[in-house]
DNA sequence: AATATCACG
DNA sequence: ACGTACGTGATATTT
């Protein structure tokens, strides 16, 4: 039988540091040590498959042990209210799992996980000890083990020691390692041992002799300096008492412990309830839990209202039902992918809602017909991921007008951070409850299925649950000043990008073909000439291949480490290309891997039987309100190196059309100046100086004539590096000068423009104090970060601060430009269209002689969005394809 | 599923 | 003394 005691307090502490962000549910409570501990559990649980399983938690009262020594605790910094808060939490959610936990007055998690242990041998049970503080090894015997948890990088693992391990590392049994702090001391538990010896000294001293008794016994002929002997007499003393402090209590008096009483059993029902308030939805799948009787699974928390359900087959009810969908204030509609099925609800009370079944093989008229009427602008609609039903409507002739909310696009607002909006986590948010599997939207679920009654009723809770959030997102939209972002900007690009999704972009096959096959050719004769210089053949593609060939066997002196062994990446290579030749070949053949793969090979396979390339805008992707794109990323399609651009060559417009292409003119530098109302930044821009020459005069303090391209380079990175969060470290790396140097610049920057200065200041105290940046047009981002004891996490946050509200104002701006220039070709110039937004630039293609209306439209449009104190500048130009328009 | 790399603004 | 830019997505390899 095998019984595994996991240390709460040390692995919640790791948990806590070790989760990447500040987990947190939509209400703002924290959860990351919470998730980290239950991970960390059930992957040592999958590991060691134990009968018993129980957890031990300090009582943080004063002991005997603490009274002796009462600085002991005062040196360790205290836990931040972070963690703190989700103690409780944890224990509660332990207890619901069916995990004893054990604390008593007056012991720590360490002395009773030592009774615990000691227990179990006497019982002839194995034992494993999950810690992450190393005091425990003392404890390992031939069936007690232990379980060393590490974090590092977000990521935990474990090392199990075992007296052959442990023998291994330190060269002497465990037991010793009593002794061996009772010489060394530990600074992070205030345990002095004896001064002046340090690790090194007490490992080699414990080597040979073992413990402190058998040192003192013979001290002064112990094989030992001098100096060493010296000190080991001064401090007797204190190594006895340390060696009493640092033995853990195996004997703890009225601890009734029996490992028959830690035996592994199934959660309590509450555990659902429990993750679901924590908004695990991933745990209560991998756990197998549901609700604790099937009591209707929207019903839970959710709105409490009477719904009437009406199938839809006949064309009068149908014209019944639209009449009383015209005169609500509105309805809720979610409609299957393939347009097959939808569900309409409507409120037509305080407490009463009708749900509107329609499905197309139940309904004896005209489908589309019915569809029209739906979508047409009389019936105002809420609906989840508008943007994606109104590219599937405008893909099947369909009007897609009339929609005036959408639950996704208002919960991404609310929260940024939060990565995911699908309907069944918002629900789970919200009201606390779960809604049925989506089994409507996994492919082939229908058929799969069967019978379509399931899906039908997992189809009307879902529309259900849309007019739910409607209510409470609304709600929370205004109340944080949002709704002017929503109404103006976020709601109306669903229309633009959902018919920029539609037109897609023009893309020549052919000469993408082409240039695939000149990629292979290349890739071929630099791999031929990499297996000549490296001696052997070998994948080029695998990192950890090529580290062992370019730095174990060729003997290049490595310049960087990866977590998993030796780093490859170019900024690496390029510091060694000069030296060696087969660096350079391996650089090359990592440039048209890239173009082969991900561009030439990467964007054929997009390329629809219309002969264009219709990539995804994901209007809830980035924390910072930037639209990003997917299947394929048309956003990072090369432009720095020659060879990459090329490819622009390949997009092009439709026949006899021409593509336009407007980029603004650093946007978020103007928006820096504007924002921390900097008057000397502002004034560069308002004379049309180059920023970065005027910059870099500045910063190095020499007339504008007299800047060169160097200096202009650097100030360059100096301005981007402010809008990024800088720090001296990472702008030294970037232009290659010493960090003083850099340290330097910025001092000499900020000297010049001081409103930058203080500006950089008063952001993150504001963020600080409000948990959140938000950009002009008051879109947010929550930044818990800020208040992490981490230091790597609290900086983070810090840069986010000063990065967000420009990245994000920038975002607003295009996306109101966006929305602005599609209402005026709508108006003046239907035949051009929208094809690319590529985060400050846009791309319209239209017919050849409408192009310098489109230029027009483009410019007034991007220039005129906002009225900053600087001027905004949109440069547009017309081409053949989209390298000739840049 | 995670990691390393590299493309973009 | 920490470890460093901000924001993305795709591919190939490895676990």
């Amino acid at each position: 039988m095998k019984l595994m005691v996991l240390d709460g307090n040390s692995i919640v502490n790791r948990a806590y540091y070790g989760v990447r962000s500040m987990l947190k549910t939509h209400d703002g409570l924290y959860t990351n040590a919470i998730f980290g501990f239950l991970n960390i559990l059930t992957r040592l649980v999958d590991e060691e498959q134990p009968e018993a399983l129980c957890v031990t938690f300090d009582l943080h009262a004063p002991t005997f042990r603490h009274n002796a020594y009462a600085e002991y605790k005062a040196g360790r910094r205290p836990m931040p209210e972070e963690l703190r808060m989700q103690i409780p939490v944890l224990k509660d959610v332990l207890e619901q799992m069916n995990i004893p936990r054990y604390e008593m007055e007056g012991y720590e998690a360490d002395d009773l996980i030592g009774a615990i242990s000691r227990r179990c041998e006497a019982d002839g049970w194995d034992c494993v000890i999950v810690t992450g503080d190393k005091d425990s090894l003392q404890l390992i015997t031939e069936h007690t083990k232990v379980k060393l948890v590490t974090t590092s990088m977000g990521s935990s693992t474990s090392r199990d020691m075992t007296p052959e391990s442990f023998f291994a590392e330190y060269g002497f049994e465990p037991i010793h390692m009593i002794d061996l702090k009772a010489l060394m001391g530990d600074a992070s538990d205030h345990l002095t041992g004896v001064p002046g010896i340090g690790e090194k000294t007490a490992l080699d001293l414990i080597r040979k002799y073992r413990t402190i008794d058998a040192i003192y016994e013979k001290l002064p002929d112990i094989d030992a300096r001098s100096a060493v002997i010296k000190k080991l007499e001064a401090g007797e003393q204190s190594a006895r008492e340390t060696y009493w402090l640092a033995t853990i209590v195996t004997d703890v008096p009225n601890f009734a412990f029996d490992p028959k009483d830690t035996l592994r059993k199934a959660p309590q029902p509450g555990l659902y309830d429990l993750f679901l308030r924590l908004e695990f939805t991933k745990l209560i799948e991998k756990f197998g839990l549901g609700p604790e009787r099937q009591s209707g699974a929207a019903a839970g928390k959710g709105p409490d209202i009477t719904v009437t359900v009406e199938q839809v087959t006949s064309p009068a009810q149908a014209e019944e039902l639209l009449a009383l969908w015209r005169q609500a204030d509105h309805v809720s509609v979610l409609v299957l992918p393939d347009l097959s099925g939808a569900a309409v609800v409507c409120r037509t009370g305080a407490d009463s809602a009708v749900t509107a079944e329609l499905f197309f093989d139940r309904y004896q008229g005209d489908w589309n017909a019915l569809l029209r009427a739906l979508f047409s602008q009389d019936i105002k609609k809420v609906s989840h991921n508008v943007k994606d039903l109104m590219h599937t409507l405008f893909d099947n002739g369909l009007p897609a007008e009339g929609f005036v909310f959408d639950t996704a696009l208002a919960a991404y607002l609310l929260d940024a951070t939060q990565g995911s909006y699908e309907l069944q986590r918002l629900f789970v948010s919200y009201f606390g409850a779960e809604l049925p599997k989506p089994l409507y939207l996994e492919p082939d679920a229908f058929s799969m299925l069967g019978d379509t009654a399931q899906a039908e009723a997992s189809l009307d809770s879902y529309a259900a649950a849309v007019d739910g959030l409607f209510d409470v997102l609304r709600a929370n939209l205004e109340k944080e000043t949002m709704q002017a972002l929503y109404d103006s900007i976020e709601l109306p690009l669903c229309a633009v990008l959902a018919e920029m999704e539609c037109s897609g972009c023009r893309v020549d096959a052919a000469e993408l073909t082409a240039f695939g096959e000149e990629m292979a050719r290349r890739i071929a004769e630099k791999e031929k000439n990499i297996y000549d210089l490296a001696g052997e053949e070998f994948n080029i593609n695998s990192p950890k291949q090529l580290g062992t060939i370019l730095f174990d066997k060729l003997g290049i002196p490595p310049v960087k480490k990866t977590k998993s062994g030796y780093s490859t990446n170019a900024e690496v290579l390029e510091k060694l290309r000069c030296l060696y030749p087969i660096v350079d070949e391996i650089l090359a053949y990592r440039q048209y891997a890239k173009l082969k793969s991900t561009y030439a090979d990467g964007l054929l396979k997009e390329i629809g039987r219309d002969g264009r390339i219709h990539t995804s805008f994901q209007m809830t992707a980035t924390a910072t309100g930037r639209l990003s794109s997917t299947e394929p990323n048309l956003q990072n399609i090369p432009t720095r190196t020659e060879l990459g651009s090329e490819l622009r060559r390949m997009f092009l417009p439709a026949e006899g059309c021409v593509l336009v292409d407007a980029d603004y003119s650093q946007i978020e530098l103007r928006l820096l100046a504007h924002m921390a109302d900097d008057a000397a930044m502002q004034e560069a821009f308002l004379s049309g100086e180059d920023i970065h020459a005027t910059t870099a005069a500045h910063v190095f303090h020499v007339p504008l004539q007299e800047v060169t391209p160097q200096m202009r380079r650097s100030a360059k990175a100096v301005n981007f590096g402010m809008v990024y969060g800088i720090s001296a470290f990472s702008l030294s790396k970037d232009i290659g000068v010493s960090v003083g140097e850099a340290k330097a610049y910025m001092d000499s920057y900020f000297t010049k423009y001081e409103g930058v200065k203080r500006y950089m200041e008063e952001v993150v105290e504001k963020a600080r104090q409000q948990g959140y940046v938000e950009t002009l047009y008051h879109r947010r981002r929550p930044l818990p970060e800020l208040k992490s004891s981490n230091f790597n996490l609290r900086s983070f946050g810090e840069r986010v601060a000063l990065n967000m509200p420009i990245q994000g104002t920038a975002a607003d701006i295009i996306k109101l430009a966006m929305v602005r220039v599609w209402k005026r070709m709508k108006a003046e110039l239907p035949e051009a269209r929208l094809v690319l937004q590529i985060h400050d630039e846009l791309i319209v293609e239209c017919p050849e002689g409408q192009s310098e209306q489109a230029v027009a439209i483009l410019q007034e449009e991007m220039t005129d969005v906002a009225h900053l104190k600087v001027p905004l500048i949109a440069d547009a130009h017309v081409g053949k394809n989209w390298l000739d328009a840049k």
